[in-house]
RNA sequence: GCGCUUGUAGCUCAAUUGGACAGAGCAUCUGACUACGGAUCAGAAGGUUCGGGGUUCGAAUCCCUGCAAGCGCGCCA
């Protein structure tokens, strides 16, 4: 933490930050006041009448100083003033013994100028990670259907925070984890020839629609193939021994695993363009086959058992998790000699933390950031899985057997996530591919488009459960938020096609005079600004990409206001207000788009 | 029963992780520049932060307790 906050000394706020941090300290030193400087607490209040910065040392330190806290606080107060600190206006004492510094114009001025010349490459950008790697997992639904809500909060949620931990130094590797072996499979392969064939589903197999209609399109593929077969269950037979099959148990009949096959491949696309298009994409799609195939899973289970991790108990071999935390111990083999899901997850999680895995994925491309690791023998820093709150009790398996790996407890990192309600007309409706009832993330997409959709997941904690009613963010897309946010970046782009068409020279990005920005609207603006490298850091640091969702309203708002009360291209307008306006507009389009981009939605130049 | 998460305006949600008078958007009501884009702006109204204790200068936030909701607790995945 205390390295984090180090690291972040870019932005001039930061800066500011410590200046004045310096300066308290050394005015309590002149008052023969000792405080650990850990214990100088400086926040931005949340009224402007309360300064720019306040300070509560007198609140925390009036005890062990020995004079009450108004007192201190209003020494403290004097001492700043005559200090001579950089942009400081005026102190002020206020409510139980805060010391508020009221700091001149200048100072946003600053930051103005920090925003111009970062530009959206650069400002709020952080080197917190300083190149390390994390990987992220997230969606990872089972391939047997489309997308349903869940998956697109997932999907937004994960993509953003690989988005911020890119900004903020890291390299990202983004997986998702394709479970195509299993009964699952088994069942869906069986639905859908079942469907094909006329036989009924069987009753723990899939009975939604979509399946009857996957079914029709591959008979569809199979009766344009050659031949004069009429016996569709004939050309599934002929067809399962040319093609591919489903790694699925031997012993199942080959038409089965055709058909699962197939319909793996069927459902992925489908899952692929559902996040595509909501400008969701992986780095990397594991399937678990794959896995299985390379020997993972042996391997894994050969370092536990040599390792003592593992127990054999009624015909089954058992990890020790509880030794680790977990509530009992898990079964790896059971008794029939068959793997549970659970080895695969490890030796999947296991090959995550791989670097050079890592290194090979890099060199197919998809993997973002810049990766500073150069020990050969090391392993990635953090391994997160974004998981639905359905899963949440495997949580403490994995993070046992991750260290019985010998991977540290700290660099495996489970965010769990409420789940998503989806309501239409104000009806919830069941989210289970296995009776049917659902509405796919696609058909929401459809609906309310991409941008609408993705904004919508992003705007609330994680931690809270979502109610997305479909038809009642259709009737009131034109009024989402989303559109709100975006408007401001298309007002600003008009502004600059309007001073282009005036004649009016762009601002260069330094050197703008600056100083005739000091109305209320403008400086909330330069505020919102402001703020924004810290908004990137908590977000990252908190898993909270929704607060980047809080903060471009914020600063939309600031900028609508803004626009409504300060002309900027009027002719009446003095030309240094004009280009001091300009800027200040050029600048809050680079935080919109900063921002945008981190949410992964469009920054239109026009609506 | 045990565990995880949650409970804030009529509705949907925020709240700088212990800070000052708890804020936005919808919805309701009232207004604004014959417009650098009105998809905008200003104002009004709306609160016992689920209840009850406690900790301290200070609590929506931390502790205890009760209530309510979601999820989990398989040799299923």
């Amino acid at each position: 933490m205390a390295l984090a906050a180090k690291a972040c000394r870019g932005s001039v706020a930061s800066m500011m930050e410590a200046e004045l941090t310096r300066a308290i300290s050394g005015a309590l030193e002149r008052l023969g006041v000792h405080v650990d400087s850990s214990r100088i607490g400086l926040e931005r209040p949340a009224r402007t009448d309360h300064g720019d910065w306040s300070s509560n040392v007198a609140l925390v330190n009036a005890k062990a100083a020995r004079q009450a806290p108004r007192d201190l606080a209003q020494r403290l107060a004097d001492e700043l003033a005559t200090a001579g600190v950089r942009h400081l206006d005026r102190t002020d004492v206020a409510g139980p013994g805060f010391v508020n510094l009221h700091l001149a114009p200048s100072w946003l001025h600053e930051v103005l100028e920090a925003v111009m010349e970062g530009g959206t490459e650069r400002y709020a950008r952080h080197d917190l990670g300083a190149g390390q790697i994390v990987s992220l997992e997230f969606v990872s639904a089972n391939p047997t259907g489309p997308l349903h809500a869940g998956g697109g909060r997932w999907g937004a949620f994960g993509d953003s925070l690989a988005r911020l931990f890119r900004r903020c130094g890291y390299a990202t590797i983004t997986e998702y984890y394709v479970n195509d072996l299993g009964a699952q499979v088994l069942l869906f392969g069986q639905s859908l020839v079942a469907r094909m064939i006329g036989d009924p589903v069987p009753d723990d197999g899939y009975h939604g629609e979509y399946v009857a209609d996957w079914a029709s399109e591959l008979a569809g593929e199979l009766r344009s193939g050659a031949g004069d077969e009429d016996d569709l269950a004939q050309r599934l037979r002929d067809a399962a021994r040319e093609a591919g099959h489903a790694p699925i148990p031997v012993g199942t009949p080959p038409e089965v695993r055709f058909a699962a096959a197939w319909g793996i491949e069927r459902a992925l696309r489908d899952v692929r363009e559902t996040l595509e298009s909501m400008n969701v994409s992986f780095a990397h799609w594991q399937h678990e086959s794959e896995l299985a195939a390379s020997g993972a899973m042996d391997d894994v289970f050969g370092r536990l058992r040599a390792d003592n991790k593992t127990r054999s108990e009624a015909d089954a071999e058992w990890l020790c998790t509880s030794e680790y935390g977990d509530d009992k111990d898990r079964v790896l083999y059971r008794s029939n000699g068959e793997p549970t899901y659970f080895l695969p997850d490890i030796a999947y999680h296991d090959a995550k933390f791989s670097l050079d895995r890592f290194r090979r994925l890099q060199q197919h491309g998809g993997v973002a950031g810049d990766a500073a690791h150069s020990d050969p023998s090391g392993e990635l820093d953090l391994v997160i899985d974004v998981l639905g709150a359905d899963h949440h009790g495997y949580v403490p398996r994995i993070s046992a057997a991750m260290q019985m790996l010998g991977h540290p407890a700290e660099s495996y990192e489970a965010i769990v996530g409420q789940n998503v309600t989806l309501m239409r007309d104000g009806k919830v409706i069941e989210l289970s591919k296995r009776t049917g009832t659902m509405v796919e993330v696609r058909e929401l997409v459809d609906a309310v488009g991409p941008d609408v959709a993705r904004f919508a997941f992003l705007l609330q904690s994680i931690d809270s459960r979502q109610t997305i009613d479909i038809d009642l963010l259709s009737a009131q897309a034109a009024e989402n938020p989303v559109f709100y946010v975006q408007y401001a970046h298309a007002r600003i782009a008009s502004v600059a096609r309007r001073a282009e068409s005036d004649g009016v020279a762009p601002v260069p990005p330094r050197g703008t005079d600056l100083s005739p920005l000091t109305g209320d609207r403008e400086l909330a603006l330069l505020r919102a600004l402001e703020v924004l490298p810290s908004v990137v850091e908590i977000a990252l640091r908190e898993r909270a990409p929704h607060k980047v969702t809080t903060w471009v309203r914020d600063l939309a708002a600031a900028f609508h206001g803004f626009y409504h009360d300060c002309p900027i291209l009027h002719s009446d307008v003095p030309p240094e207000v004009r280009d001091a306006r300009l800027c200040l507009t050029e600048g809050t389009r680079i935080g919109l788009a900063i921002g945008l981009d981190l949410l992964g939605v469009d920054a239109p130049e026009a609506m």
